[in-house]
This record gives structure tokens, sequence and C-alpha cells, in this order.
DNA sequence: CGAAAAATTGAGAAAGGTCAACGGCTGTGG
DNA sequence: CCACAGCCGTTGACCTTTCTCAATTTTTCG
């Protein structure tokens, strides 16, 4: 099962639920069940494990000491979290829908303990992690909130929405706050981009989780994709 | 001196040139000079190559179709700079000031060839690589122009001024254009906070490209860092 | 020394933030 | 099962910050 899973070579194209066989080396990664609202650690906690996202939500966030919140990525299926920086994490991690998760120890694969395909799926997901946080740059520095709504919608829409004939469905399992933490704006401007977005047709709001996707390529042009 | 500066553990802290001794193994990496102006690479090239600054100042863009360009990050001594994204680089990178580099074929790195040492290094420089773009988001999405620049000015004097008795000089090999697109501003912005400091007595302005902190703390007020 | 590029400064405009009020969903206890 | 409390999301009015456009000064480099 996990094995399988690790051996795909491009996670962030997977499926978002693919129940395996079960794994041919259950000592290199366990799994672990967690409920919406759980924590799974916090900046500063010594970082044992590393995880990789089975099924569910994570958000990883940063506070600045005035209060100041930062979502710095969520976690889909296929994602590592937990990236440390020293022996530590520096970010904390929170489970925004019930997640399954598999736990790797990090001595077994930074030593020298690891088998190498483990190890080269941690640097691929290492350097994959820092090209995802590069294009983020641009959706923080460079777009507005329509751009960066937009951006965040086709993205999401592309690797977790449900197509249904010409629409798609998107399941936003985070709230507007994180939304707006994650995008760099405030919860009142997501939503009015929001409505604005609804108002000219381009989606439409099921209720405040469920967007649907009306016209696709509009909101890639409202997006200004590259 | 190639060797003993890849074993240094914490290249971000270490001192901005020692020379050292002769290398104990040539063929890992070898030396290139480049001038202002050059460019190392672009988005879009196979990433042969894995680049460490010995000297100079590098500077990774990144540029949107509409023109829109965005600074990920300036390489200063000690930093690893040309991270692949798949089998290509994702940034262009150009010579600010000129530099000596020490360039490693990727390929020595990621297959079981290269030393376990030299991929512990790549892995770690990774990592922290990571954590300092999280620090960057905080910067782009969350602070005000004057809390960009102090900040700007802040860690760059920690890395790399000259401490004077109470006064810390530091050469900004860049233009304000490129602090401008690293700090997601405008140069009209960068350079009116810059004055703003001035007139607040907490630096001077000894040219466009020196500048001298007659105040740290305070500019560590403007800049509310952690 | 002079032309071209870069930096600074100013005035006006626009985007998004702030503050405040309201609406709607959810979950709990009577 | 209903009423109500509390949180979340939406909307509106206003204000602050930063951008844009334009003019001027300074620096760089041939």
């Amino acid at each position: 099962m996990y094995v399988t899973l690790i051996s795909s070579t491009d996670a962030h194209e997977g499926p978002l639920f693919t129940p395996e066989k079960p794994p041919a080396r259950p000592n290199l990664g366990c799994a672990r069940f967690l409920p919406a609202g759980a924590n799974l650690f916090r900046e500063g906690d010594e970082a044992q494990f590393l995880y990789e996202v089975r099924s569910g939500v994570l958000r990883l966030t940063r506070v600045l000491e005035n209060g100041k919140r930062q979502v710095i990525s969520f976690g889909y299926p296929g994602d590592f979290v937990g990236f440390p920086d020293g022996d530590d994490y520096h970010t904390d991690c929170d489970v925004i829908a019930s997640a399954e998760l598999i736990a790797y120890r990090r001595s077994a694969l930074e030593s020298g303990l690891g088998d190498d395909l483990t190890r080269r799926r941690l640097l691929d997901a290492a350097l994959r992690e820092i090209s995802g946080m590069q294009d983020h740059f641009m959706m923080l520095a460079r777009k507005s909130a329509i751009e960066k709504v937009a951006s965040f919608l086709s993205v999401l829409a592309e690797r977790i929405g449900l197509r249904t004939g010409a629409v798609t469905t998107l399941d936003l399992s985070m709230r507007r706050t994180d939304i707006a933490d994650f995008l760099g704006l405030t919860t009142e401007t997501v939503s009015r981009t929001l409505t604005h977005l609804r108002k000219k047709g381009v989606i439409s709001i099921e209720n405040a989780h469920t967007i649907v996707i009306r016209d696709r390529s509009a909101l890639a042009d409202a997006a200004e994709m590259e």
C-alpha cells in the first residue's frame, strides 16, 4: 500500500484516494488517522516524522508574534508535509478535513538506512515543494485579489475538482479565513471576490464550502495563468 | 577549498568569504567565474548543474507572460541555486555582482554515485531553502512597505553587513527594481520608503548602492521581526 | 563631457483593508 | 422539535496604503 504509493512518480497528479495492497515494507511508514481539527505538529516541535497525505486535507500555518497568520500551503493527497528546518518543524500543521497519513521516521529517511527509492522520492518532494512555493510567490506579490482567488480555484479544481459534464464541483474544506491567509487577503475581500465571480457567471456558490465552476476558461483568464 | 566549504554545516550563517585549502576531491565540483550581468541559466533550460555561490551575488527571477517579474531570491555566498523542477530550471539566474561559483553535476548528486555527505548537504540546502521561502511568504503577504524594506535591510545587514563601531555598512549590489520585485513593491515605493527611513535617522544613503544602518534596533522595530 | 539609465519626488487614482451591521447555518439544551 | 447562541460568511461605507503617471535629479558609462 505505502510502497506502491511511494513509487508513483508524480503524486501531485494522483487520484484523491486509491486503496492499495498491504505494505511490502511496513516498517518504512505507518498509517495514522486524524479527525478534522486535530493538530499534527506545531512550529518548534522536534521533527521526528515526515508525513505523506493519503486522504483528507491539512493546513500548514505560520504565525508572527503580532498575531498575523500566513497559511503556507494546504496538504492534499500526494503531498508531503513536515519538512524540517534543522531538527524542528517550522510551521504548525492542522487537519482541516479528516485525514489518513503515512508517517515516516525522519531518521530512517535521512540516514543511510533508508532505501534509495524512498530517499529519492523525499528529495523530489522537496524540490517540487520549492517549485510550488515559487509559484505561490508570484501569487502573493504580483496578483490582484481577483487573480489570486481565480488562480486558487483553478489550481484546486485541477487537482481535486469533480468534473460533471461541462461543470466542475469543488469542495473547499477550509474556511474563508484560511483562503484569505493563504492568498494574503482579508476574508472580506475573498468573500467579495467570490461574489464578483458568481455575479459574472463564472462560478456558483452552492454553499459556503461547495463551489461550482461554470466557465473554466473565464476562470483561467481571470487568473492570468501561465 | 571546495570540499571544505561543502562540509560546512550551516552556510547561511557562515562568513562571507573564507579562503580554504585545495580540494580533496576536485572532480566533485568545479569552479566558474562570471562577471556582473552574465546569465547563468534561464527558466526551462535543462538543469545540468547545481551551483554553490562562493562570492558575488546572483539573482533568481521568474517572469509571467504578462511581463510581471518576481525576484524569487538573491544568491549570496553559501547559498545553493539551481534546484530543478523535474529536469529543468524553473527560474532565470543572472549575476548581479561578479561571482565565483562551484558547479556540481546534478547527475552525480542525485544518482547513487555521489557521496553521502554531498547528498546530505544538498538535501539540507533544499530544506533550508524551503524554510527561507516560508519567511519570504510572511514578508510578501503580511507586511507593509516599511516593514518589507526594513526587514530586507535587517536580514541583509546580518548576513553581509560590515560593522564599524555602532554602524553597519551595507553594499546593495542590486538595483531598486530588483529590491522592488523581491518585496512585491514598485521602485517608487522602495525609494520613498528608503527616504522615509533616512529622514527618521535610521539609515543614511551614501549612494544608491551603499546604505549605512545607523540604528539597528529601530530598523528591527520597523521590520517587526520575529 | 554628454547621452542614457536609474533613482527620487510629487500629485492623483485605485485597490484593498478596516470597521460595522446583518444574515444564515449549526449545534445544543429545554 | 423548536428556540437561541455563537460562529461564519456576506455586504456596505469609508479610509489607508500603495500604485500609476509624470517631472526632475542623479548616476553610470561610452
